[in-house]
RNA sequence: GCCGGCGUGGCGGAAUUGGUAGACGCGCGCGAUUCAAAAUCGCGUUUCUUCGGAAGUAUGGGUUCGAUUCCCAUCGCCGGUACCA
């Protein structure tokens, strides 16, 4: 194959400059107590989230945030920050053990295989980090502190009062017995409906299932013992210590929505002499509650149904237990059976039926609701369906009224079948809107009247039928009845959280075994010496899941019998295990003392937020950063750690979508048509909006655009879109793009700066390797400043570097340091890019470059092209590496303009740009403005009323 | 449904205390160079236009001398989440 001639030898240069980075450790990051360690300058910790190191190896999305980082990291250091910028390999994971499975080869092998090719694709990318920190969440130095930060889990309990946890030993003093103890630890056993994966042989998170579902694995509901860590109880402070983090607004809104907190009040029912506890967001709908809902599963469900009832209520419970969560969600018709039995209303002591349904969760609140049907939607549905009361107890917000005209469409029910009324009551809102005390005449209204709404209103108003609630406010009529219920007994106010406790133990092979001991008479667990760890797995052939709960390492009869009373925990921990704490690791990798010494953890560490800045995909928002966050607070509670939170600044670069495809179409008839005059029948079939022609649609990629269709051709223009949409780049559509191969043919450089001027770094954007080709151009414009080409193909110096002096280079070399600082600082590295290409076209344009300037532009440009920059300061002579060379300082004296240009409007339109001194007074800019010759024609026969000086930049003339 | 985000040329996107809309790049057109092509360089490129201008940042209003930017409403797209009581 004849190799075309690269542009710019960068396949000559890259690899020579990593050899030399890696050799000379240019990015290596003394700590302290580390040789060369310099306590004086301010430290930085700029951290990527590391990669699972898959078969697949870097996908293009990964080198986005890298080099983002990878920048800001390269200009802190040439600021004189001490910069650590580690990267490892959360390596357990269960992609290695399927493979692992069907091949017989062991995880290890796999992982170290693909670690090696996600290390050298890293290296070859020429990112700059410290590799003497690099760490492996497999390491058995590793998993031995994972194992121990377990420990402390599992040797704490939460102490309500001081919102903290404390080691249970505590606790043990006071003369708790075991079992107490156990209760209440951080990480306890529980016995509870869980995601079982027969395919996997695993149980899975509530957060994972999904992910697993959609890779064609089976999951279903069922019942074991597994070990939960106590997240819940962290719920309030996971919110409330999120609020100070600078992490995008969106992402804090999701970890809230995650957590989803609710405030309301338990509800004491009596049923059949059994308390019943309901949790309610609206104890103001109190009166209104014509019915109880249990969940299937509930505990006293059992005993409280009727002999009546009782076949029923059992054969709907069974049929319940089949379905998971999901499938309960999905089907949205309400279902449901009465048990025969009644509550009684605490408020008004009226009866109501209890049933029970799906659409209750046995895992939120309490498993039991009061349904008020007339103000909640779901309930509204349930009573609809199975002809329940509904009593309304809120009358709507004037607001609302007002907006339905002064009618309110109610439903009413007679023989089965749905009748629709409207009433009117234009007499109420006039009243409403007069009168603070109208709510009694609502009341009177409706009282008799109203009997179903056509929708229930589940939004704030005014409370009717409500006894002594009667014309409150909703917020007030909340908190009359909260304290109602305290004094008489029957409830309180209470704050629900959606945040369920973190599932944590996993039926694997390839994870850390829990450092774990169950005694074999009394059935006690206890932790293993502390001195044992790390734990490793045992050597094994066969990983295959054998279907029984406890995993495959039941099956080693040599390992899990650790003495003859003691036998192993089998379960091992999920992939988040490695991944909650490795940021602290970093720091000092060796330890063999402590996980994180304190003295490099006061250095790294801020107390605000343990990483300076965190960059990493959205797709963690919810699980990893809330489970680190989770383990950190612990370890602070416990006195290991200073910071309350691990992440102070966190940043979510957006996807890289693929490759969009183009074409445009020749009709039959000769015309040609673009995509935008087609409307998509089918996925086959165009037709031209205009003329109702039809089309076959052919998708084309990129090569096919010349060939021709059966009824059109098409033309290779690439501004009209086939493949119109963005799509996420996947192996089935066929558009993923493989770093390695844009380095091969555009080099490190050129695939970094195109990924950061792409666009906004948090947008999803979709790959154009045009794109990549007009950075590849900038970065050979810059090349051929100080290279032009000899007759031969060789490389010589241009001779357009010279000695000497120019006033507006150097003025536009001085604006693109402040242009690049500012798209660092704020992380908008595309426009940080626009600025040095235009600084360049201004280099071509002079001919002749002062040394000095170009040396700075090559400083500007060596966090964004670093292999290019050092090439080019090494030919002119350069002895230090740029990488290691300080900032260039702003000349702001030479940003100052004496002449500038004034823009002119006329009733806000633009008319005329007229050049003035800078210093020009408002009277001398509105004088010259007015008497300019393009002015004057739109001024001329009118009256000037009024002028606006914007001193520098306009003069706006108000006229007519 | 709820929460969050986003709507600017043929395309990716600039314009962050309200002040020249379309920087920079892609694509496209024309020209230079070349036997020719590639590469490179130069010029042009929002739309309409009676060549004077006019319109224009999803749509409709509002505030302002002036709005892509602020406010209200509507529409559309994307992400998260969902019988969470």
């Amino acid at each position: 194959m004849s190799e075309k001639r690269k542009p710019y030898p960068f396949d000559l240069f890259e690899p020579k400059w990593q050899s030399h980075w890696a050799e000379n450790k240019t990015y290596r990051t003394p700590g302290p107590g580390d040789e060369g360690f310099d306590a004086t300058k301010p430290k930085y910790y700029i951290l990527d989230m590391f990669p699972y190191p898959s078969g697949a190896g870097l996908h293009v999305g990964h080198p986005e945030g890298y080099t983002a980082t990878d920048i800001v990291g390269r200009y802190k250091r040439m600021n004189g920050f001490n910069v650590l910028h580690p990267m490892g390999w959360d390596a357990f994971g269960l992609p290695a053990e399927q493979y692992a499975i069907k091949t017989g080869t062991h995880p290890r092998i796999t992982t170290e295989a693909n670690t090696n090719n996600f290390r050298r694709q890293l290296q070859e990318l020429g990112f700059g980090y410290d590799w003497d920190r690099e760490i492996n969440t497999t390491d058995p130095k590793y998993v031995r502190w994972t194992q121990w930060i377990f420990l402390q889990l599992y040797n704490s309990y939460f102490c309500d009062e001081d919102q903290k946890a404390k080691p249970v030993s505590e606790l043990e003093a006071k003369g708790w017995t075991q079992q107490q103890i156990d209760e209440v630890r951080l990480a306890f056993i529980h016995e509870a409906p869980v995601n079982w994966s027969p395919s996997m042989g695993t149980v899975l998170a509530n957060e994972e299932v999904q992910e697993w579902k959609d890779k064609g694995e089976t999951v279903v509901r069922r019942p074991l013992r597994q070990w939960m860590l106590r997240i819940t109880k962290y719920a309030q402070r996971l919110i409330d210590e999120l609020e100070p983090l600078d992490w995008p607004e969106s992402i804090k809104a999701l970890q809230r929505n995650w957590i989803g907190r609710s405030e309301g009040a338990e509800v004491i029912f009596d049923v059949e002499g059994h308390d019943i506890t309901v949790f309610t967001t609206r104890p103001d709908t109190l009166f209104g509650a014509t019915y109880m809902v249990l969940a299937p599963e509930h505990p006293l469900v059992p005993e409280i149904t009727t002999t009546d009832q009782k076949e029923v209520v059992e054969t709907y419970v069974a049929a319940c237990a089949s379905k998971s969560d999901m499938e309960r969600g999905l089907d949205k018709e309400k279902t449901g059976v009465a048990t025969g039995a009644s509550a009684i209303n605490p408020v008004n002591g009226e009866k109501i039926p209890v049933w029970i349904a799906d659409y209750v969760m046995m895992g939120y609140g309490s498993g039991a609701i009061m349904a008020v049907p007339a103000h909640d939607s779901r309930d509204f549905e349930f009573a609809i369906e199975f002809g329940l009361p509904i009593k309304a107890v809120v009358f709507p917000d004037h607001k609302w009224l007002k907006e339905n005209g002064g009618h309110l469409e109610v439903e009413v029910i007679e023989d089965g079948t749905n009748r629709e009324l409207t009433w009117t009551f234009p007499e109420l809102v006039v009243q409403a809107e007069r009168e603070e005390s109208f709510q009694k005449q609502a009341s009177a209204f409706y009282q008799d009247q109203v009997s179903n709404f056509a929708t229930a209103y589940p939004d704030h108003g005014t409370a009717i039928n409500s006894g002594f609630l009667e014309g409150l406010k909703t917020k007030d009529a909340k908190k009359k009845i909260i304290h109602w219920l305290g004094e008489n007994g029957k409830g309180e106010k209470k704050i629900q959280f959606k945040l369920r406790d973190w599932l944590f133990s996993r039926q694997r092979y390839w994870g850390e075994p829990f450092p774990l001991l169950w005694d074999k008479e009394t059935g006690q667990h206890s932790g293993v010496p502390e001195s044992e760890l790390p734990l490793l797995q045992p050597e094994m052939e066969d990983f295959k899941p054998t279907g029984d709960p406890r995993g495959p390492l039941i099956n080693c009869t040599d390992w899990i019998n650790y003495s003859d009373k003691l036998q192993r925990e089998t379960n091992t921990m999920p992939q988040w295990a490695g991944s909650c704490w490795y940021y602290l690791r970093y720091c000092d990798p060796n330890n063999t003392e402590h996980f994180i010494s304190p003295d490099t953890e006061s250095y790294w560490g801020n107390d605000e937020g343990f990483v300076d800045f965190y960059v990493g995909g959205k797709e963690h928002a919810v699980l990893h950063l809330l489970y680190s966050r989770f383990w950190h607070k612990v370890l602070n509670d416990l006195g290991h750690l200073k910071s309350k939170e691990p992440f102070k600044k966190y940043f979510a670069p957006g996807l890289i979508m693929g490759e969009m495809e183009f074409a445009i179409f020749e009709t039959q008839s000769g015309e040609i048509v673009s995509y935008k005059d087609l409307e998509e029948q089918d996925s086959r079939t165009f037709v031209m909006k205009r003329t109702g022609e039809a089309l076959i649609k052919k998708v084309v990629g990129p090569e096919e655009v010349e060939k021709k269709g059966e009824n059109f051709v098409l033309i290779s223009d690439p501004s009209i879109r086939v493949r119109s949409k963005a799509e996420k780049m996947s192996k089935s559509l066929g558009n993923v793009v493989n770093p390695d191969d844009v380095v091969e043919r555009y080099g490190a450089d050129s695939l970094r700066l195109y990924e950061m001027f792409m666009g906004p770094l948090d947008q999803d954007k979709p790959w154009a390797m045009k794109g990549v080709e007009g950075v590849h151009r900038f970065l050979a414009k810059v090349w051929r400043l100080a290279f032009s080409e000899d007759a031969d193909g060789g490389w010589i110096s241009s001779g357009k570097i010279v000695a000497g002096e120019n006033a507006d280079l150097a003025k536009t070399t001085h604006q693109t340091i402040k242009r690049v600082e500012e798209a660092i600082n704020s992380l908008r590295f595309n426009t940080g890019i626009s600025a040095m290409m235009e600084c360049s076209n201004a280099y071509t344009s002079a001919g002749e470059i002062p040394r000095d300037l170009f040396l700075t532009f090559l400083k500007l440009l060596s966090p964004f092209a670093p292999h290019l920059a050092e090439e080019i300061n090494a030919a002119l002579g350069g002895t230090e590496l740029v990488s290691e060379q300080t900032w260039p300082e702003l000349d702001e004296s030479l940003l100052v303009e004496s002449e500038i240009q004034l823009i002119v409007q006329v009733n806000g339109k633009l008319r005329a740009r007229i050049m003035v001194p800078a210093d020009i007074s408002k009277e001398d800019a509105e004088a010259q403005a007015l008497a300019d010759e393009n002015v004057t024609t739109h001024t001329d026969g009118k009256t000037v009323r009024k002028v606006i000086v914007v001193p520098g930049k306009l003069v706006n003339i108000v006229a007519n």
